[in-house]
RNA sequence: GGGCGAUUAGCUCAGUGGGAGAGCGCUCCCUUCACACGGGAGAGGUCGCUGGUUCAAUCCCAGCAUCGCCUACCA
């Protein structure tokens, strides 16, 4: 036997273990097996490293794939990560920019073999580190957002959807990051709420002015709003609401835009909000999503004039003294311009939302530009009918509402990004006749002219884009292999909710149209962790916690277990470090036991305890009736916590899972049991085989059903004591997960009676403070026959427990002069205390507990002497409330005459 | 602007239509041979505010306040 040291020592038991569990091979699953269980990884991005978030989803969902394989299925979790198209592409040129290089001074082959290079460098970082969690991935079949197989799903379904219409180009306003220089999804644009300036414009009518209307215009100008002075340079008209009074006589006039030399007109839209502002609006096309819809709606529709470029810089559109001016710049030069010429009316302080790029935070910029989108429209539809009809389950369900919301208004995905890594777009142009190939292999010739004159679009794909395929594609699609066959639809996608959109609807879209089937059963959407203040944790904030900084102080299993007992569902995580640290104590407290338990099993002789085990699981069932009661008792008690636990399980409620064991193995087993049966240990002649098989086995089930939230520490104990049970595999990691044992309400509730003597003599010393080597002797007048039965037949357990001396049962006893009193469900107690303690404290204490009895009276003879409460409340209740009232009765009537008695014997003392 | 969520012990959080729980912290007692990373006993809460429904509300409903998040084309 090892010996165990008296604390847990976690130095190179993780690595030992998590070495051992790979060689062996547990992770991988036979597509040709049991029932299968599989699970995929929302890939972490390449450059990415562990943080509380990837933490807490990865701990959830190996808490799910090993209570999974412990019960038999095949379980599967496929690891991997994304290649992540700008973020990757920002870090690789960020450590260009130290070498004094560019991307465009590499060019676009070398500068993708960078990020190559790149990525075997330092891309296995965030796999490591998932490693050091304890995931229980089957690592041979990791993949990459960019691996072979990968690209060709991500070819074959670009292809399909641009055949069947659902992919097409288009020009129109996208969002733009002039720093990233690509085109952002709308998703990928974060809106921030800040303070601008609102400035009010002078727009000169073209000579001669028109009539003067009521308000609005005056001395021959009309007067407009904008935060964004420099894209005046860009109107292409003024709009105002056609029902507006003021200015319906100048719809149609002219305007001389001030900076420029064009004339735009007046023109109406019902969009326009008379209330905002002047109520006229500039009309800047290219430069404003809502005025683009304005200028397409007119007819003819207004022109566009581009005065802002891809680069964040001005046109020479915008006039020649504006060229070349970046935007902000040109921004105070307008306005220096329009108040030398006495054009700027006012400025306000305006609360208004800007948008910025969610990967480098510089504000976006509508820009007019041809892109590639997907007709999400048709897809979404299906997506939304899956959860509706319940062929996917969302858990929690209130993220349904914000799921069916987000896919009924959704706008076309646009995918194509101008930058370098990623998914290249499968379609080539024909230099010679212009013709649009687009396929899956790269075409050698045009397929309408026969030119070989082709040259392949510049954009990659949206990194999201072959991210929506993750959940087939990982298994091998387009081919038919096995392990899509077995493991497609996935169990359960485990994600939080910031992805919502970003991934999990579109892996539902893409599943379904590709497969024909749903991606995963269910979506269980996990919390945020958030620092202790509730503050998401992000490097700017520096509030980061470092879970590699946890497991290394406390371990992974304590740090798992932290997480697990957090997860409660609908509500963010604030992290609080001590909560790890009394986790750690929760090991060390396993650990203790199973140190007892092995030192003590040569209480009785090996074969004698053999026998025990001899018999096929559940071993001890066999043995029932010769078992003690406290031990029928801890196993019936443990039969509980197991349907709790799995029942939890099956909900996602890892939380109550958790805590389900934690209150198991630390005051049931540890608090009660272990103390229970130290009686016989000690007493060896009365030592049992059955107590110590008992022991061992509730160990052992204990740390079975802890194993999918504490690996490590549960490995190492199991090892310890499986030679004691019968046909046991050779690693905790494949055992058996606990299920459905036997109850035994009777003896629990026989148990309970001596659990309740025991913590009311204990409640009497502690308050009372009587010295713990004092052996108080106690009466107990029992109200049931069965409870005096039960004491009477376990005397010396309750004296070993409660430390006390002679113990009298009875039910006829009358409660001797000068004693304490406690009450309790099915008898009373007494323990004489002459001598034991000061009186004078003692009467404080019964005084306050009386005047609380008298609280609770009051209130509830009240609510008897309602007629409302008798008529109309459930009989039991009423029935409730009247026992409850005469216990308090009686309870005051004990109070005062223990405090009458104590006061006389005050006096005799002096 | 629309929506969602939160508000319970000093702290971090569970929970329930019939006078509220855990962990940590705090107080007192105990170095008893698994564990002081331990054991035992306690103190501590008008369950955010105001109304309503109900015999009964911390829980259901409405409003308000504070905080947080999502979403949106008010220039």
């Amino acid at each position: 036997m090892t010996k165990l040291e008296k604390h847990y020592n976690l130095e190179g038991v993780e690595e030992k273990w998590y070495a051992e569990w790979l060689e062996k091979g547990y992770f991988s699953p036979d597509p040709s097996g049991n029932e299968a269980y599989s699970i995929v990884i929302p890939p972490p991005n390449v450059t990415g490293s562990l943080h509380m978030g990837h933490a807490l989803n990865s701990t959830l969902q190996d808490i799910l794939i090993r209570w999974k394989r412990m019960l038999g299925f095949e379980a599967l979790w496929i690891p991997g990560t994304d290649h992540a198209g700008i973020a990757t592409q920002n870090v690789v040129e960020r450590q260009l920019a130290k070498e004094g290089l560019d991307r465009h001074k590499l060019g676009r082959d070398a500068f993708i073999e960078r990020v190559w290079k790149w990525k075997a460098e330092y891309g296995g970082r965030i796999i490591h580190q998932l490693k050091s969690l304890g995931a229980s991935c089957d690592w041979s079949r990791e993949r990459f957002t960019m691996d072979e197989g990968l690209s060709r799903a991500v070819r074959e379904v670009f292809v399909r959807l641009y055949e069947e219409g659902l992919i097409y180009r288009d020009k129109r306003l996208i969002n733009w990051c002039p720093r990233c220089h690509t085109a952002l999804s709308d998703l990928e644009v974060e809106h921030e709420e800040i303070e601008g300036i609102l400035t009010y414009i002078r727009y000169p009518f073209t000579p001669p002015s028109p009539p003067l209307s009521k308000g609005g215009i005056e001395g021959g100008y009309v007067v407009v709003a904008t935060t964004r002075p420099e894209t005046m340079l860009g109107d292409t008209a003024v709009a105002v609401n056609p029902g507006d009074e003021r200015y319906k006589d100048v719809i149609g006039k002219t305007i001389d835009l001030p900076l420029t030399n064009r004339r735009i007109p007046v023109i109406a839209d019902s969009a326009v909000d008379p209330s905002f502002g002047t109520g006229a609006v500039k009309v800047t096309p290219s430069h404003d999503f809502n005025d683009e819809a304005m200028a397409r709606r007119q007819n003819p529709p207004l022109p566009f004039i581009t005065v802002i470029g891809d680069d964040g810089k001005m046109t020479p559109e915008a006039g020649a003294q504006y060229s070349g001016m970046d935007r902000y710049v040109c921004r105070k030069r307008v306005m220096e311009d329009l108040n030398s010429r006495g054009l700027v009316e006012k400025e306000e302080k305006h609360q208004h939302s800007v948008g910025h790029c969610y990967r480098c935070k510089t504000i976006i910029e509508p820009l007019s530009t041809l892109q590639w989108y997907v007709n999400t429209k048709p897809l979404a539809a299906a997506a939304t009918a899956a959860v509706r009809c319940g062929k996917i389950r969302i858990v929690p369900s209130s993220w349904e509402n914000t799921y069916f919301a987000w896919m009924e208004n959704i706008r076309d995905w646009c995918i194509s990004r101008q930058i370098w890594w990623g998914h290249r777009i499968p379609v080539w142009y024909c230099s010679d006749c212009g013709e649009i190939n687009v396929s899956r292999e790269t075409p050698k010739t045009c397929k309408k002219c026969g030119s070989g004159k082709l040259r392949q679009d510049d954009d990659v794909l949206d990194t999201w884009f072959s991210s929506a395929l993750w959940p087939f594609s990982t298994l091998g699609w387009p081919d038919e292999t096995d392990d899509l066959k077995t493991f497609y639809p996935t169990s359960v996608l485990v994600t939080a909710f910031d992805i919502l959109f970003f991934w999990v609807a579109r892996m539902i879209m893409m599943g379904l149209k590709f497969m024909g089937e749903v991606p995963f059963r269910d979506v269980y959407i996990h919390a945020l962790v958030r620092d202790a203040g509730g503050e998401k944790m992000s490097k700017s904030r520096g509030n980061v916690v470092d879970p590699l900084i946890l497991i290394n102080k406390y371990g992974t299993d304590a740090f798992r277990f932290t997480l697990a007992a957090f997860a409660a569902q609908g509500r963010d995580i604030r992290f609080a470090e001590e909560r790890v640290e009394g986790y750690r104590f929760f090991v060390n407290k396993l650990w203790n036991a199973a140190r007892f338990i092995t030192m003590n099993t040569g209480a009785v002789p090996a074969e004698e305890l053999e026998g025990m085990f001899r018999d096929k699981e559940p071993l001890l069932i066999a043995h029932h009736s010769s078992l003690d009661l406290s031990s029928r008792w801890i196993l019936s008690r443990l039969a509980a916590t197991v349907e709790e636990v799995n029942a939890a399980l099956g909900e996602y409620r890892f939380n109550d899972a958790a805590n389900g064991i934690y209150q198991f193995i630390w005051h049931e087993f540890c608090d009660w049991y272990i103390e229970m049966s130290k009686h016989a240990i000690y007493n060896k002649s009365e030592c049992s085989a059955g107590t110590i098989a008992c022991l061992i086995t509730v160990l052992d089930h204990s740390l079975r059903l802890l194993h999918p939230f504490m690996p490590f520490v549960t490995e190492e104990i199991w090892q310890t004591i499986r030679k004691y049970l019968p046909e046991s595999p050779e690693s905790i990691v494949i055992s058996r997960y606990p299920e459905k044992l036997p109850r035994d309400i009777r003896t629990e509730e026989e148990v309970s009676y001596i659990m309740e003597a025991v913590t009311g003599i204990r409640n009497i010393r502690g308050e009372l403070n009587i010295s713990p080597a004092a052996e108080v002797t106690v009466l107990i007048k029992t109200f049931k026959a069965r409870a005096g039965d039960i004491l009477k037949n376990n005397l010396p357990l309750i004296q070993r427990l409660a430390k006390a001396g002679e113990i009298t049962v009875g039910r006829e006893l009358e409660k001797p002069k000068g004693s304490a009193t406690g009450v309790r469900d099915s008898f009373e107690l007494y323990i004489p205390v002459e001598g034991l303690l000061n009186i004078g404290e003692e009467i404080g204490r019964l005084m306050k507990e009386k005047m609380k009895v008298a609280e609770s009276l009051s209130f509830l003879s009240k609510k008897l002497l309602s007629d409302d409460f008798l008529k109309r409340a459930p009989k039991e209740v009423v029935e409730k409330e009247k026992a409850r009232h005469q216990e308090l009765v009686l309870k005051d009537e004990r109070l005062e005459g223990s405090i009458n008695r104590l006061k006389e014997m005050g006096v005799k003392n002096g």
